[in-house]
DNA sequence: CTGAAAGCGCTTACAG
DNA sequence: CTGAAAGCGCTTACAG
């Protein structure tokens, strides 16, 4: 490293010859009044001795960090494009990111809750995951704006959520629409929140009569797992002509597990998906799709701590942002020369 | 928000009936010695009140952030999973993480590193895109140590890469071996060095003879140029039976393209891409691709980031990892049994 | 083992 | 417009 001593604030001061006040309010108050001459000489100054504002000292006097915090479950696709949403808007904000990767713990959340208090951060973000417990502290407790990304046990917080039930829906009466009359439902577990808004947009649009019925497979969570359960559905001479699955990796691999067995998509088949993967629409046959506007809900949190520390919390609401059915060839749309125009469906605002 | 006063050390003190040099020992200092009365009455205390030592004044009076700082180009599937491995090893080593995403703008990386500076983090890890310029500053200038992960013009970094020219030597070796005769490399930029450094690999393999030629397609970056690529080689009746594509993206478009075509993989066609992209495994067919082991890359630059904290940043060297070849049914492998069992092929190492 | 006090490098009333 | 000085909440030689 190197030896030279670093330079503060005191050192440009003594170099221009003007107090480290006025050092202080020409380097980071740029409306106050200094006269001409001696900001000209701190700037020179500053410039020629390479002096960079020790930020921490900054921060601690100020006890404002310009840092916000944000806890996430992984890292995988979804939370990744939450995360560059969040990134976005931060930085637009003038705002960085402490960033804490939590796993599917809720002791490991509330420790880097601590964290983000002990830094005394301007704010928090937390993205909740598949299953998560309430959150220890109330929104008083945390004494810092705090904004949850997801479906959160807690009363009490600002959230920013998606409308899982009527996305399901929507992708639900696209399949009985075109004619199916049994339709399998993939999913993971009926009790997390996303996912049971899922089954019940589902079955809900089933309820509607039109004689289709459901067919819901529970514990299904990954690629590997829906190949297998899919196979065995084939196995079994299985009545459905269609498939829901809860996450594009279900559908996928379904999707693999119909190919392998011979079946054609979406002839034999349809398959939609929940998530939009980048990949879904070059896999062939292309995936039809729930896309989640997970990077518009990072940026929408952010914005929603920045809103929290100018007007208060108290005048604030959770928000719930409205998913898009991708419709593409899985699920019996054959047009072909629309292939890379993606034909969207947008949900109709509630 | 609450309305009670913060609660400092200097309260925790004046209740504990102790000064607050013996809080801190207590708090901060497990070693020192302090006598088990004073101790506890410290912890019971502090717990009492529920103090929250201030991890900013700790941090300005020890100038120690315990944060590194992360810049990188975008969250893409490839650095999402460098992210995960940086993080998980960031957290092992009690290390927060500032992170920032740069694009390809090496003015905005720039700026990224004065926040680092100005907030006097530990070190930092500054992950590469696809094509950046050098770093404006030395090792030296910037006083704190700095990994780089990927390659940079840069000379004088501790670096983290990966050895694409042997990767892609041994994948383009597998489709030789398997009797193609002129295999096509679909690729972005040949100036960009992970890019230049497959396509020498590719050129090397073909240069071993054997009678097999190679065909460069340049300016492909994405799956849908991908895909118009290939409509267009297969319109023009290409005598090429391999496609090598420098990405799964571009593999992907490319599979899509030989589908909507008609064309069968791999006996029409062999595929294999770069990335090993999580959904690869699960696309029918599976595509064979190389793994970039970018998540114990991430890892690795932390490990060395902290070395560098102890051991001085002059004896340590850069690292080069191996990726791996992993076979699937798209290069001509088509063991259905092992189909969740995916193969692997390990590169001997160099 | 313990405490008084200096110091970390800024910002910001306050007085001029 | 300007500066001397207090203060942000800890840590840590230093003296005892």
């Amino acid at each position: 490293m190197d030896t030279r001593k670093k330079i503060g604030i005191r050192d440009v001061a003594k170099a221009a010859g003007v107090s480290v006040a006025t050092v202080s309010r020409v380097l980071a108050k740029a409306e106050y009044p200094v006269s001409e001459e001696a900001r000209q000489r701190v700037l020179v100054t500053a410039e020629a001795l390479g002096y960079v504002p020790n930020l921490l000292a900054k921060t601690f006097a100020t006890s404002r960090t310009d840092t916000i915090g944000v806890a996430m479950p992984v890292l995988n696709a979804y939370y990744a494009k939450m995360l560059a949403g969040i990134e976005g808007e931060a930085t637009k904000a003038g705002l960085s990111i402490l960033l804490t990767i939590v796993g599917a713990s809720d002791e490991r959340r509330e420790k880097a809750i601590d964290q983000f208090l002990a830094r005394q951060l301007d704010g928090m973000i937390i993205c909740s995951g598949a299953k998560d417990g309430p959150l220890r502290r109330t929104p008083d407790q945390l004494g810092i704006p705090a904004v949850i990304v997801g479906q959160q046990p807690n009363t009490g917080y600002i959230t920013v959520t998606v409308d899982n039930r009527r996305a399901s829906y929507e992708a639900t009466d696209h399949l009985v629409s075109r004619g199916n009359r049994h339709i399998i439902f993939l999913t993971s577990n009926n009790e997390w929140p996303d996912f049971r808004d899922r089954l019940a947009g589902f079955q809900e649009r089933l309820a509607e009569g039109e004689g289709a019925t459901g067919e819901v497979i529970e514990g299904v969570f990954d690629e590997a797992q829906a190949y297998r359960a899919v196979t065995k559905l084939v196995a079994e001479k299985t009545t459905a002509t269609a498939i829901l699955a809860a996450t594009d990796r279900q559908a996928l691999g379904a999707m693999a597990a119909l190919a392998d067995a011979g079946l054609r998509v979406p002839s034999d088949m349809a398959v939609v998906g929940f998530d939009n993967y980048h990949t879904s629409e070059f896999v062939r046959p292309s995936l039809t799709s729930v896309d989640m506007p997970a990077d518009a809900m990072g940026a929408k949190a952010v914005e929603l701590v920045c809103m929290a520390k100018t007007a208060g919390a108290d005048q604030m609401a959770s928000v719930v942002l409205e998913p898009r059915l991708f419709i593409r060839q899985s699920s019996g749309s054959f047009d072909n020369a629309a292939l890379l125009a993606q034909s969207v469906k947008s949900l109709p605002s509630a």
